[in-house]
DNA sequence: CCATTTTTCTAAATCGTTATAGATCAGCCT
DNA sequence: AGGCTGATCTATAACGATTTAGAAAAATGG
């Protein structure tokens, strides 16, 4: 169609003024070369001169060229596009947003685009992983709130699709993941408790599904050994309990053990809550009680000075696990990328 | 590569066993049409016979076929994805998160995907938003955080390009959007404290750049002059400010002034570091100052109970905005869907 | 019964990219 | 000079979908 497309007035040519989108086709018609060596050109391969390379270079960055994500996905099958796969049950005070924007922070500038994929209370969490590996959605996929036998990671496993998982599996040597160090948060935190004299310790624990509430429930059972203090995990209810649940399970508990000295809780929403059944049974905090908790945000010390937080940085994670996943599309056969964030005692 | 992988050792004829996804092709195959008979068949197009259409559906739910995205997005330039695009900078009571939530509840099963595209404070709002539109990455955008004559939608306007915005633009009248009625809130928050005897009322509001921030300070203006009440807005401090921020000013203000009753704030956090900064005064929360928040979460009251929250929705803004940028897409001449959520007074 | 319309389907082209195989030309060897 | 090699580039086809124009079959009309 448009031959000529410099600069007169023209008969209705698609030419300049519509501002079209460039393609490789309108580098290829200002170079004078043929499409495919301008492809091959901007793709660095080795049968391209280097005068070439550089030409085509020029004209692609002068027009603002950028590659047609729909193009080079039908071509090659890649997607530019990683996936988030996240529950859509709002645990109240989110890590996941953070860990969305952190990924989305990972991201900048790699090409990649971050696509949420929700999944429901009410249906297989494998549903959305699934689809995505199915219809080729994704180029990989980033998971959180991860059992041990994670059947979303035995599934992508199997199938040798990239991934990477914010928590552990039992298979977890063999994959990408990023995990905050559980259990090393609960040795410090049991020993912090045991420290300033408190002998009766009850602790509100991760959902057992989730592979962290062993990791933590083995660190305060460590922790409550060296220290010889008492251990107990309530079993009713979790730190993703709801919070009028946690505040009357913690007063009630209070009311018929008045002994219990010591609260240790995972999760800055069940730490509040705690704190608020322990006031309401008329205890006084940092007085004839203790209570410790990771605070994944500034917030707990500023609501109630005196609790022992130790902080989990939750931006570090999004980022991770972006380039971990990133590392596992481009080099499948490459050792995962993994870490363990150990918390700091202080 | 894979000629032969089923069972038997087969020709490198392309044959069903090798699950390759199928496409319109396999289905015209399977059925003995063309492929672009199949293709209109699905889409229901007027000149294809009705045994024809009820035929091709048939084969497509049974073997499974879903429309290759990259094919379509490619042909007609629909991409089937909403792009949200937020601030990365984590507002702690996280908002963000629930919306994402939320858009992605209200994207279920309509065959759109979300995409998350973050833009960082260094740098131009503006930017993220060009960039979706230039190459046409999404079909329509959700925005949040919108100023009075936010250039976002100033600039999608004039393109038009869908969109819907959380929050009211001074042309919002043209466009689709979902809003809570922050001025009702004031009013209703300012009537309380006037209702219990409080005559002096500061205000922690938004950052004057966001355009509900106008919408609460005049409700609170509203409610003062009913109840003919001092009032007196913060301008060193926003709803955004630091926890630490907000938490010293409040403690400075009230020694300076101490005859300050009452503390109206426009967020969850900055009611907590409010809250944190009074008590540091050593004044009591219901007895000689009250405070009032929007309540985002059910978090406030289980944490003092004494603060009077009104409550916000956030979870029915994502649903709507996604129902709206949709039919900002499908039906770009029809009027923008509109909500404004009243809170209830109780 | 042939011409004409209507219904239903097909062929070809296209979107932007890349993989494959082949073309062109220079330089070099014998 | 003829043949070969290597360096560059081009032509063609393909990914999966849809649009356009046109073909074939069926229905209608006189």
């Amino acid at each position: 169609m448009n031959k000529f497309n410099g600069a007169l007035g023209m008969p209705p040519t698609k030419t300049a003024e519509t501002r079209e989108k460039p393609t490789l086709k309108t580098i290829a018609q200002l170079s004078g070369l043929a499409v495919p060596t301008v492809s091959r050109a901007l793709n660095d391969a080795p049968d391209i001169g280097q005068k070439t390379k550089e030409k085509v270079r020029r004209i692609a960055s002068e027009i603002g060229y950028v590659p047609n994500r729909a193009g080079v996905r039908l071509r090659t099958g890649r997607t530019n596009v990683i996936s988030l796969v996240m529950s859509t049950h709002h645990d109240v005070m989110n890590h996941t947003s953070r860990l969305i924007s952190s990924v989305a922070s990972g991201l900048r500038d790699t090409g990649f685009h971050l696509i949420v994929t929700p999944f429901f209370p009410e249906e297989d969490a494998l549903k959305p992983v699934r689809y995505i590996v199915e219809t080729g959605s994704a180029d990989a996929v980033i998971l959180n709130q991860i059992e041990p036998e994670d059947p979303r990671v035995a599934y992508l496993r199997e199938r040798r699709f990239p991934f990477a998982t914010h928590g552990r599996t039992v298979w977890c040597d063999q994959h990408a993941y990023y995990d905050y160090d559980n259990q090393a948060f609960a040795r410090i935190a049991g020993a912090k408790m045991a420290a300033i004299g408190r002998k009766r310790l009850v602790v509100i624990a991760p959902p057992r599904s989730h592979n962290y509430a062993k990791h933590m429930i083995a660190g305060f059972r460590e922790a409550a050994e060296v220290a010889g203090t008492e251990l107990r995990v309530l079993d009713n209810v979790t730190s993703d309990s709801t919070s009028a649940e946690v505040k009357a399970t913690v007063a009630r508990l209070l009311q018929d053990d008045p002994g219990i000295d010591a609260i240790a809780c995972a999760s800055t929403s069940s730490a509040m809550a705690a704190v608020a059944g322990l006031e309401a049974v008329g205890r006084k905090l940092g007085v004839d009680i203790d209570l410790c908790a990771k605070e994944a945000i500034p917030f707990l010390t500023l609501f109630r000075p005196d609790i022992i937080a130790v902080s989990e940085k939750v931006d570090a994670a999004g980022e991770f696990l972006a380039r971990a996943a990133i590392q596992a599309i481009r080099d499948p056969s490459a050792a995962p990328l993994q870490q363990l964030e150990v918390p700091t005692d202080t």
